[in-house]
DNA sequence: ACATTGACTAATT
DNA sequence: TAATTAGCCAATG
């Protein structure tokens, strides 16, 4: 039988989901944390297909939760990402640009 | 099969 | 602190 009809890449897709759904509003994770929590479960997978399909995702996930190392949401919708972030309670940086990873980083 | 691309990261300057 | 460089992994053309 088959039992896997389903593409590696939606494979990969769901989990990483999955992984997102459970960052709590006021919190935020990076790309890499992600990709290794993924990596746990399917053996395969970096930060850069973390983004490649956040970047598929589109709505219906707090995309905005999940910046790079340095704490910086996505260029694409950073003002949009900060506003939400704030929203929430997430903790910032001094200059309200980036969230302080120090305090809000959640670890999968 | 090869080159390009991307919501990345770490080290260097 | 910010900009640059090199390394990385899978999708796409």
């Amino acid at each position: 039988m088959d039992p896997t009809p389903i593409p590696p890449a939606e494979e990969y897709l769901a989990e990483v989901l999955t992984v997102v759904e459970r960052v709590p509003a006021g919190r935020a994770t990076t790309y890499g944390l992600v990709a290794e929590a993924v990596a746990d479960v399917l053996g395969r997978g970096g930060p850069r297909q973390v983004g490649q399909v956040m970047a598929r995702a589109g709505s219906g996930v707090a995309w905005w939760r999940i910046v790079n190392a340095a704490g910086s949401p996505p260029a694409h919708h950073l003002d949009a990402a900060l506003t939400e972030l704030r929203a929430e309670g997430c903790p910032l940086t001094r200059d309200g640009r980036r969230v302080d990873l120090r305090r809000a980083v959640w670890l999968p």
